[in-house]
RNA sequence: CGGGGUGUAGCGCAGCCCGGUAGCGCGCUUGCUUUGGGAGCAAGAUGUCGAGAGUUCGAAUCCCUCCACCCCGACCA
């Protein structure tokens, strides 16, 4: 490629809504290019590296069985409807007429198309396991699309879909993404971790997502240093306390604690620690018409998971009580409420660790009062269930009981679910078995971000230049830059010879035959992160050398001419 | 949806408080010089000042409405 012919649209200065590394340098490097929130075109530069990461996904998918396919952005809502997808999806889910008035929804995800082919085309055992998947633009209207690439509402997913006779095979194949996504986000060069995790609104059983490991990561995950443990903090179990419940020592005494409603201030203005505080965090159960108030209890250090307390038996799904709703159940405002005093009409849960502390303090129902020395069984009856409904922090004792948790940030790259028979039983997605028996099939379905993990390889691989690709998903692997190209017929020649050798030698490779001056050509090339460099110039020529430099080294180092192709094939190879 | 902020040339910004018809840097065009790290000099082009309505002799500036975008929160594969 020459430079000549392609197209290279650097900035020097970033667009000020750019908030992250990555939105800032893809924008500057001119590989994307905003066209509304959310929603970006991927100009020539960007699109290569979109390509390079579409590549590797899909030998790694067609090594590993996987048969590739495309289906339709947008979906009749006779589909959706079956599934009744289409009223618990929500606004995210981008919703049209057609001409004839009727609904259709640009999909965001694929289960129902996929499992309707399947059940159309499969029909017996014999054509089991099967594994679906294609590489396709999906749309979320995400309430806040943010970071770029990385949270957009239109974005390349590859999204795959098994089929499978038994749960034995469903496990099976599982383990084989496992083992796939691990050799694809390997191959990309990326620094990632497999965690546990919640399955969302998809639904299912098991479930891992494949996290690029960065400090702007929007997701939280806990892991535990000494053993392979590692979970989303939505997910990661915050164990019941070893000890038992202390003694109760203290009376209980109501104190005045007037404008502090945070636990943080109440302990500083009591002169406690924080960890002898009680949150009470109150919430609505709506079900039938009826609604149930329920305090949450957690530590006043700890937060509240919410996924976690919307599992419990009662309160799915919950919302958090209006301040009015708060008077009404407690007859306080917000700030002091408590569980101490309350009506039967209140359930009390408290967080495991909540459930051995003694002598604590929490609100006292009261407006700008407190209680302290407060204890299950003496001041309170017991809670009406304990329950893990915290966030671990770091600290935390591992719940494989091998050391203790520490948390890191990540970015979501992949996702693996089981969704065992939700979509096939719903659809009625069946086959005759070995007995000419009709039974649902067993289904498992295995996303990447494709367009995301653009973003997050350089929230990984950059410095104050600009990018640095690690070779795999690299625009190109080598630039060719000349000293003086339009001047100096010893530079051109040797430029192009170099250039036709190296694309010959099936080496991606581009020729900056711009003939703009050095530094621009320099600075264009390190911020769009080309991992190798030749400079072409008079003055190694003169030596029978040309000057190498990787993206990451200090210092350059000459090559002999004779040795160069064979230098780079290497380098490019590694 | 709630709170905050920003919309002025391709990009980054000033001007707005205190109304008088728009400016700086980068980029772009042309010429000359320069040519191993974002060149120098000279000449130039580029604006519905986010949109609409209003106040005023006069609005980028003041008032109102709307729109877009960004941040925080809620929400979310």
């Amino acid at each position: 490629m020459r430079a000549s012919q392609f197209f290279i649209a650097t900035l020097k200065e970033a667009p000020s809504d750019a908030e992250i590394v990555s939105h800032q340098l893809m924008l500057r490097a001119g590989l994307i290019k905003r066209l509304a929130g959310g929603i970006y075109s991927w100009m020539p530069m960007g699109l290569r590296v979109l390509r390079k990461v579409e590549a590797v996904v899909r030998e790694e998918m067609d090594s590993a069985g996987a048969v590739e396919l495309l289906m339709p952005a947008v979906i009749p809502a006779e589909l959706w409807q079956e599934t009744s997808r289409w009223e618990k999806y929500g606004p995210e889910l981008l919703r049209l007429k057609d001409r004839h008035q009727r609904d259709f929804v640009i999909g965001p995800t694929h289960e129902e198309v996929v499992t309707d082919i399947a059940r159309r085309e499969i029909r017996s055992y014999r054509q089991l396991p099967r594994h679906f998947y294609q590489i396709q633009t999906k749309f979320r209207d995400e309430i806040r699309p943010r970071f770029g690439v990385m949270r957009g509402r239109e974005f390349l997913m590859k999204d795959g879909y098994s089929f499978h006779a038994s749960y034995a095979d469903l496990e099976r194949e599982y383990c084989n993404m496992h083992d796939t996504y691990s050799r694809i986000f390997s191959r990309l060069g990326l620094g990632f971790r497999a965690v546990a995790a919640d399955t969302g609104s998809i639904g299912g059983t098991g479930s891992h997502e494949f996290h690029v490991l960065a400090d702007s990561g929007e997701d939280a995950i806990a892991f535990c240093p000494d053993s392979d443990y590692a979970a989303n903090i939505e997910l990661a179990e915050a164990v019941a306390p070893a000890s038992e419940r202390d003694l109760s020592t203290l009376a209980m005494t109501k104190v005045a604690t007037p404008n502090r409603t945070r636990c943080e201030d109440v302990a500083i203005f009591l002169g406690v620690s924080i960890q002898q505080t009680v949150k009470a965090i109150a919430v609505m159960h709506e079900a039938d018409g009826r609604r149930d108030f329920a305090l949450l209890l957690v530590r006043g250090d700890h937060t509240l998971n919410e996924i976690k307390a919307a599992k419990l038996p009662g309160l799915d799904p919950f919302r958090f009580a209006s301040d009015a709703e708060v008077e009404e159940f407690l007859g306080c405002k917000p700030g002091y409420i408590g569980p101490v005093g309350v009506g039967a009409n209140v359930r009390v849960i408290a967080d495991r660790t909540v459930a051995v502390m003694a002598n604590f303090v929490c609100g006292a129902n009261e407006e700008g009062f407190h209680l302290t020395g407060v204890n299950w069984g003496r001041d309170i009856g017991e809670p009406s269930l304990v329950a893990d409904i915290r966030n671990v922090v770091a600290g935390d004792p591992s719940p494989d009981g091998k050391g203790t948790l520490q948390l890191c940030r990540g970015i979501e790259v992949g996702h693996i679910f089981q969704l065992r028979t939700k979509y096939s039983e719903a659809m009625k997605c069946t086959f005759l078995n070995d007995q000419g028996q009709p039974q649902v099939m067993e289904m498992g379905c295995y996303g990447i971000g494709v367009s995301r993990i653009v973003g997050a390889a350089i929230e990984q691989n950059f410095d104050d230049r600009g990018i640095c690709w690690p070779v795999a998903m690299a625009p190109f692997a080598v630039v060719i830059v000349p000293m003086g190209y339009a001047k100096s017929d010893a530079v051109r020649t040797a430029a192009d010879e170099l250039h036709a050798n190296l694309a010959k030698a099936g080496v991606d490779v581009v020729l900056d035959n711009r003939d703009e001056r050095p530094g621009v050509m320099f600075a264009d090339w390190e911020l769009v992160g080309v991992p190798h460099r030749v400079v072409v110039g008079e003055r190694g020529l003169k030596e029978g050398k040309f000057e190498y430099k990787g993206r990451r080294d200090s210092e350059a180092t000459m090559v002999p001419a004779a040795e160069i192709l064979e230098f780079l094939q290497q380098r490019v190879c590694a």
